[in-house]
DNA sequence: AAAATAGTGTCTGTCAGACAATATGTC
DNA sequence: GACATATTGTCTGACAGACACTATTTT
């Protein structure tokens, strides 16, 4: 019980912090998408050890500057700039409200990584599936790919570092946001049927649901204005139906 | 737009992590309680550069160890330490269920510390009003004191650093976390009355109740096991009134 | 009896799950 | 017409806000 920390007389006062080793802050991007229907998630495969050849999350080291007068980047920077360079997609694309990027929390247990002690900042993210460039898998020579949420879960393959329980607690951050705001507008295309969302929701919440109770949903989403009618419609099933009217998620006020 | 992170090839790839600067990293706590039917945070008052004279959240650096073997503590055991130090309490208190800590968010933008860059893991920390030792009102020379969030918030005294967003981060977690949890039985005595816990809820919502609606909470608690009474009753008013019914959080099977 | 506090019951509106029924298209 | 899909409507139960009313105690 005699930790170093705890030999200090009080928090950030009256010490010099150089004397104190210092962890290795780095980022890790949970990107979700939906492919064919189902939960998809960008995973490199680590091309040196530890843990070489397994899946991870991509991620990487947070810029903090030398100096008192240049400290970095932010936090949130430093995600969206592998966000970036992870999925291809340029900054104007990111800023343009169709990527969704929040913090989902912070790992930091000693021995995480082998190596030395890292705390990892995550990050949650959702880029909807026509933005992803399919021609561009990788941004570098990791190969990063989208990989099927089952897929990843089922164990066949397990992450490297702790990364499992990152994905844990992003998945059910998602699921707890897909209700409450509208980042489901960051997971279908600029225009999308009302079974096309409820796919979205079924892929997310990994059950099906009822189609007439999703539309009561989306009378709702009509309603309160999230969501507008684009007059079209589309006609889904190969084999015919009725076509479905087509909706997209109202730009807002302010642009 | 040539930051130095931006032109490293892979996330933790390939690299000695020692080649590049670090963050300090600390940990901030958000020590709520209700004291005097009012929500209360417990601060301190800095005694040295910057922000000297000014309140701020209790917090300290994490101890990371100093080789690959000895990585330190744990993210949540630094917040543990803190929160045993500022208020006193022992562990074995800490670890009986009567306080609630959770990981609230992760604060790192440069320049937040002007001495450098310091990133800082905050938590929330809710203690049952019946655990604070008044005499003790503060563990070491800094003065740490339970204030009124109403006299916080009210910009009269304005916090250190970024320490109000921090705070505004926080009672929205607890306003979230208060309808969807449990953690009510972390800011009410063992042995509650129905308007006790009502209070509470006030408190953290910030505006009154109806009184027979909340009873109807108050069935369903007890419907649902997760509180039960205890057979005793307790007058509360001074000049009369019925006597109130007296419940407590249902300790769980698991003990 | 009056005052104060605790507790019950009712009415109304919102919302979700289950599911019957109708509408509109293709083959 | 058969089929597939979209859309509407209905019934039911859970829950919240507003509020009238009853119950039990002290003074």
């Amino acid at each position: 019980m005699s930790r170093r920390a705890a030999q200090r007389p009080q928090g950030l006062e009256g010490y010099d912090p150089q004397r104190y080793a210092k962890p290795s802050v780095t980022v890790d991007l949970l990107i979700f998408t939906v492919l064919a229907g189902e939960l998809a998630l960008l995973l490199i495969r680590r091309g040196v050890p530890p843990f070489k050849g397994s899946l991870a999350l991509p991620g990487g080291f947070v810029d903090v500057g030398s100096t008192p007068e240049d400290q970095g980047e932010d936090l949130e920077a430093a995600a969206r700039r592998e966000l970036g360079e992870e999925t291809g997609l340029t900054s104007e694309l990111l800023d343009a409200r169709r990527v969704h990027l929040e913090q989902l929390h912070t790992f930091g247990a000693p021995g995480r990584d082998p190596r030395m002690r890292v705390i990892s900042v995550a990050y949650l993210a959702l880029v909807p599936p026509d933005l992803i460039d399919h021609t561009r898998p990788g941004d570098d020579a990791a190969e990063a790919r989208w990989r099927p949420l089952g897929e990843v879960m089922g164990g066949v393959e397990p992450l490297a570092f702790d990364h499992a329980r990152i994905v844990e607690v992003g998945l059910a951050r998602l699921r707890d946001r897909l209700d409450r705001s509208d980042v489901a507008a960051c997971l279908v295309p600029p225009s999308f049927s009302a079974a096309e969302l409820r796919a979205v929701f079924e892929a997310v919440q990994g059950h099906p649901l009822d189609a007439p109770n999703f539309r009561r949903h989306i009378r709702r989403l009509l309603g309160d204005g999230v969501i507008v009618p684009t007059g079209q419609t589309r006609t889904a099933g190969p084999r015919g139906g009725r076509p479905a009217a087509l909706y997209r998620f109202d730009p807002g006020e302010g642009r």
